[in-house]
Parts: structure tokens; sequence; C-alpha cells
RNA sequence: GGCGAUGUAGCUCAGAUGGUCAGAGCAUGCGGCUCAUAUCCGCAGUGUCCGGGGUUCAAUUCCCUGCAUCGCCA
């Protein structure tokens, strides 16, 4: 029996909407719950949201509800949100819910029995209005900054976990499991926090401060404060302590969150779990951010990225392949609408959905749909290698999604991709099947194909799994939960001949690029370019290019060419240019005509013709227009 | 102010105890094929590997310093 695989996302604060950022976290653990559900591993996938606090009693005060309404309200947001992303967790949260409270109580007054939680007054600088704490750092002029009022020294009391008696502990640990942390960046991060001494952590809120939160089951007047409640909720949810789940899963729990929350993770978080005398979790993952357009989203930017507004656009599963394909796993990454397009014409339609399309056609054509059976023999003497290059590839890929580097299993299945559209020109089945005597050879061939595509809708299967099922049963192949097991992947051979195939569909058509699609982002106020507009330059950058008004003498199509034509110009001297335009110009269009040059670039040689200078032209898709001048100018005069 | 990360082809990014390490994909150009979603296959070009110093027979890779961007902390 394969181990167990428990994965959780961090539980979403409720003072805000879903954004891009929580749909990548919780679409990771999907994927990687998916991948160890292939291997035939028993997974548990937790996720949820955590609704104490004063921030959550702010937002509902805005919006004049009631502070377990307003919970309700957003929870309900994220929850609904993760089955439209096809997110099948196990088990859905709420910091609010019964058991948790009790749980967080429960290990509270051990703790605090053990004596690592203790009483301390302390004087700090507090804002009647905000009802909160300031650092000197925050305050403006000396002023609290959103009531402009100075705050006042007060002293408060609270609770303190001793966090510190265990840093060397968490330190040796941290050392002595090279995978506890990863990637190793963030281990790194985490060590050196661990340099200097670890402060003790405050827990608690006195009632007359908050009231919004789980009582500390020692002290009636104080609510537990953020993280010993938001971290338990890992092994709440498993039933901590006597629960079956606890017990099958909590060995092999795995966290999956984004960098801003290293320290609670990497620090607290353990060092709670050994206070508590529970063993700590085996792995931490760690993400970077999506950086939108360029620049962090932020809502005042108005940038945030509504992941349902994506994926009603341009599909979910497009949507989820583009998060784990551009991101590599604990880097930053970009997003941006122009790339997603970008990827999902280049790989999605142009590589996978093509590959099938064109494998399927040919069932269709040459076997009326139904799947070819194959003649040993011939099959060994073809030696078509299909077969031992798919077990290769299903090989690599495990050993890239058990370690998070989702973006490289991804590539090493569109490697298999490439290799399957050359395969197809190389044995050339259009021309097999135009000999009888060919037949069979056709026959290996196409079911060769037909075998390697089941191998990849499986692999696909954890990053895309409508797309998966639909390749699956265009194969022929019965819905069954095990036809994406790692196992039958590798069992070669698993198509019967003799079934009929359905018809053949578009996996995913081709997304024409236009500006205004950029606009359905929310953007709306900066007016969408169908481009971004290149980097600044300086004026002696641009001064650099020597743009002169050059007259067309004579202009001739380059033979063979698609779409150039040789220009002999007069720039004050003469000179000969290649230009990539006769899609749009015929030579006679051309002759006389005053144009504009870039003089100074190096020249190039284009088809055997020495091209000494470029010719500046508009390029649209549907052709091009070249930039002239409204008025006669003597040939070789500069622009600027 | 302190600490850290990043800076490699037009774009997104790989990469190496210092010596075939200058790479991939996309984009571009050219050629080929027609089974296929104007798709696919092949070929081609471009890089002071952020700047400056140093160590070395040799540095993009190590050290120092500067610049830029981004984090974390005070």
């Amino acid at each position: 029996m394969p181990d167990p695989f428990y994965i959780t996302t961090p539980i979403y604060y409720v003072n805000a909407r879903p954004h891009l950022g929580h749909a990548y976290t919780t679409i990771v653990a999907d994927v990687a719950s998916r991948f160890h559900a292939m291997r035939q591993e028993e997974t548990f996938f937790l996720t949820g949201t955590d609704e104490h606090g004063d921030k959550v009693v702010q937002a509902a005060k805005k919006e004049n509800l009631s502070p377990r309404t307003y919970v309700d309200k957003i929870s309900e947001l994220f929850k609904a949100l993760w089955p439209e992303m096809n997110i099948k967790y196990s088990h859905f949260i709420r910091t609010t819910d019964a058991y948790h409270m009790n749980l967080v109580k429960q290990i509270m007054q051990k703790i605090y029995d053990s004596g690592d939680i203790y009483f301390s007054e302390y004087e700090g600088l507090y804002c009647f209005g905000c009802e909160r704490f300031y650092t000197e750092r925050e305050l403006v002029e000396g002023k609290c900054p959103d009531h402009e009022t100075p705050p006042e020294p007060i002293k408060e009391s609270n609770y303190f976990f001793k966090m510190s008696r265990y840093q060397d502990w968490l330190i040796d640990h941290i050392h002595n499991h090279s995978d506890f942390i990863t990637p190793k960046r963030y281990k790194n991060e985490v060590l050196s926090f661990l340099k200097d001494p670890l402060e003790d952590l405050c827990i608690s809120r006195p009632k007359s401060r908050l009231k919004w939160g789980i009582n500390l089951p020692f002290d009636k007047d104080y609510v537990t404060y953020v993280w010993f409640d938001a971290l338990l909720n890992y092994v709440s949810a498993l039933g901590y302590p006597d629960g079956d789940r606890f017990k099958t899963f909590w060995p092999y729990a795995q966290h999956i969150i984004a960098k801003d929350i290293l320290k609670p993770h990497g620090i607290y978080w353990p060092i709670i779990l050994k206070a508590a005398g529970i063993p700590v979790y085996k792995k931490l993952h760690v993400h970077g951010y999506w950086n939108v357009d360029q620049s962090k989203m932020s809502k005042t930017i108005g940038n945030v990225v509504e992941p349902l507004h994506l994926k009603n656009i341009y599909g979910l599963d497009a949507f989820r392949f583009f998060l784990m394909r551009d991101m590599t796993f604990g880097l930053d990454s970009n997003f941006s609408e122009e790339a997603l397009i970008h990827r999902i014409n280049s790989d999605l339609a142009n590589d996978l959905g093509n590959l099938f399309s064109r494998v399927l056609a040919m069932v269709h054509k040459y076997f009326s749909g139904v799947v070819p059976d194959v003649d040993a023999e011939m099959e060994q003497e073809l030696e078509l290698g299909l077969k031992s290059d798919a077990l290769k590839v299903i090989g690599k890929f495990e050993k890239h999604m058990a370690k998070f580097a989702f973006n490289k299993a991804i590539m090493v299945v569109w490697e298999f991709i490439n290799h399957m559209n050359k395969y197809i020109d190389i044995t050339t089945p259009w021309v097999l099947a135009k000999k009888k005597s060919s037949r069979k050879q056709l026959e290996v061939v196409i079911y060769n194909l037909m075998e390697s595509l089941r191998v990849i809708s499986g692999l696909i299967y954890p990053i895309m799994p409508d797309t998966a099922a639909a390749m699956q049963k265009h194969l022929g192949i019965e819905p069954m939960e095990q036809a994406f097991h790692t196992n039958t992947l590798k069992t070669w051979k698993t198509l019967k001949p003799g079934t009929q195939i359905p018809k053949s569909i578009t996996l995913f058509p081709r997304i024409e690029y236009q500006g205004d699609r950029m606009s359905s982002v929310e953007q709306k106020d900066s007016p969408a370019d169908a481009l971004p507009v290149k980097p600044e330059i300086t004026l002696d950058v641009l001064n650099k290019v020597d743009l002169r008004v050059a007259t067309v003498l004579h202009a001739e199509v380059v033979p063979r060419a698609k779409k150039l034509l040789k220009l002999d110009i007069d720039m004050g001297e003469k000179r000969t240019i290649v230009a990539g335009i006769s899609e749009s110009y015929s030579p006679e269009d051309l002759e006389g005509r005053q144009v504009i040059v870039v003089a100074n670039l190096k020249p190039a040689k284009l088809m055997g013709i020495l091209s000494n200078g470029m010719l500046l032209a508009a390029v649209e898709k549907s052709g091009s227009a070249v930039a002239t001048l409204d008025r006669k100018i003597k040939p070789g005069t500069p622009l600027r």
C-alpha cells in the first residue's frame, strides 16, 4: 500500500473576495491531490476560511452586518468558488466551526498547563478610534494615519507564548529534515530569521477590545488572537486527537502557502505543534506571487484578477494549465491575459489540440472510427519506440510532480507531444493509407499514436481534469477513475481494438487576440491597448536611430520568398533594401514613392540579398502599410 | 538603515566544484508536408550571461563594489 497523502491550503481570511492568488494556491493543492490519487494513494485535501479577528469585525461593520452574518457570506463565496474551479477538496473547515473552537481551547489549555504560556503587561501606542496599537513607524507625523489624532500610550496585559524555548530545537529540526521547507530559498529564509532570538508571541486580546474570537480556556476576559486559532485548523479538521483521519493522514501532512505567511508556518506552527506534543508536519511548500501586468495585484490599482471571470472567458482547464505552466513553483510570475492567450494558442490549441484532432481524424478516415488491431510481427518489425518513450515520460513526469515542479512536469509531457507530431511526419500515415500493401503498417502507427494519446490524457488529468476526460471519451475509453491511475497509464495496449470511437472534437479553439480582451479584466480606469508600450527610452537612445527619407527607384519581387520585395532606393546615396511587404504591395505600387528608412541598421542578408537598411511600415496580421510623407522631400533628409 | 532575493537572446525563463555553458520555448525569417484547429516538421539569426574592479592560465559562474527591481525586518 502506498503512503496516504494529506495536503492543505491556508484557510483564507474572509475580509476580501477570492482573487487569483487564492485560486492559484488552491489549484496547486488540487493538482497535487489528484496526482497522488493517480498513484492510488489515499488522499485528504483540506481548505477553508479563517473568520475571527478585528479586521473581520471592521469589514462586517462597513457592510452593516453582524460578524456572524458577514463571515457566513464571505465564507460561502470561497466555498462556492472551488467547485467552479473543479477543485475536489475533501473537507472545508471554518474557524467558527464548533469542533474547531473546542480543539483550540483544548490545546491552549494543554500548553498553558505545561507552562509555555505566560501573562505579561506591555505598553504601546493605542488609537481608540481604530481600536488598535500602532508602532512608531506606522504613524504619520506622530499621528494615526486614519484619524489624524495622536495615539495614546496605554498599558495592556496579554498572554504570550514562549517560542524562544523551542528555537534551538527548530533550527535542528530544519537542518535534520532537508525537505521540511521547500523550495530551498524559503528554508534559508526561515533559518536566517532564526539566527536572531525569537520574540515570544502575543496570543490574546482582551475582550474589552475584541469579542469576535475564541475564549481563552484559562481566562474568560480574553480571546485568542490569530495564530493558534488559524493554524490549528490543520489538525482539528482531521479530528485530533482521536480521529481516525488524524491517525491516517497527519504523519503525511504537507502544507501549501504563499510566501507572505512563511513565518507563521515555518516558525510558529512547528513550535506550537512541538509545545502541544503533536508530531510536526512533514513538508511546507512555499510559492511566490502572481504579478498582474507587471505590477503587484492591488485593489487600489484595480488590477485584482477575478478567477471566475478568466475561467468564463478562456475555459477552466486552460486557466488551470496556464497557472501551473507559467509559474515556477516558489518564484514570482507575471500574469497577463496576453500571456494566457499565447499559452492557450501555442501549447493547447496548436500542440495538444491539433495533435489530438489529426490523430482522431485519421482513425475516422482510414478505419471508419474503429480502433485498429495491430499485427504483432509488423509492430516488432517497425520498432517505433513510442511505448518506451511514453514510459520514460511517465517516469519523469511523476518525479517532477512529486517535487512540486509542475512546470517541468508539463514540459516533459509537451516534449512528448512534439515528439508525436514528428513521428507522424516521419511515418506519413497518409502515404501508408494509399496502398493496400502498407495497411498493417498503418494500423500499427495509428494504434500506437492512440495509445500515446491515452497516456497523455492521463498525465494531464491532475491539471486539466475535464480535458483529460474528454480525450479519453474520444479514444473510446469508458469513464472510470482507474483510467487515470499511473499503473493503467503504464500498461501499453489498454485500448481495445474494434472499439468504435465518437466523432472528433476540438479540444481548444484558438483565441483571436484582440485589444479589447484586455479591458475585460477589471481595468476600468485605463484604456487598454492591444500591445503594451515598450519600456521607456531616453532621447539619446532614440537619437542613435538614423531615419532618412528615401525614394524608391525600382522594386521587384524576390523569387521564392513569401513576402519579400527588393527595393533600390535613393536616399542621397543609392542603396538596396529588402522589405517584407509583398503581400500588400506590388513592385509598381512602390516605384517613385517616398518612404522612410532606418539608415544605420546593421545590414542583413535575406534570401541571399544584402539589405542595407530597413523600411518602416505598420504591420497587421492582414497586411502592412508603408510609412510615407505627406509632401515631397529631398531624399536623404533625416527625420527626428 | 539592516538582511535577503533577483538581474542571461525581442519576450518568458533554464543553466553549470570556474574550462564544448552560451541554452529552451515563444516571437521573427526561410524551406518542407497536407492527416490536422492557417495546424505540423526542418533550418536560420540575434546575446559586453546588469555595470566596474579583483582572484585565476581561464569568470557569465568565485570575491569586492556599484546600479536596478522586488521582498523581509527595524
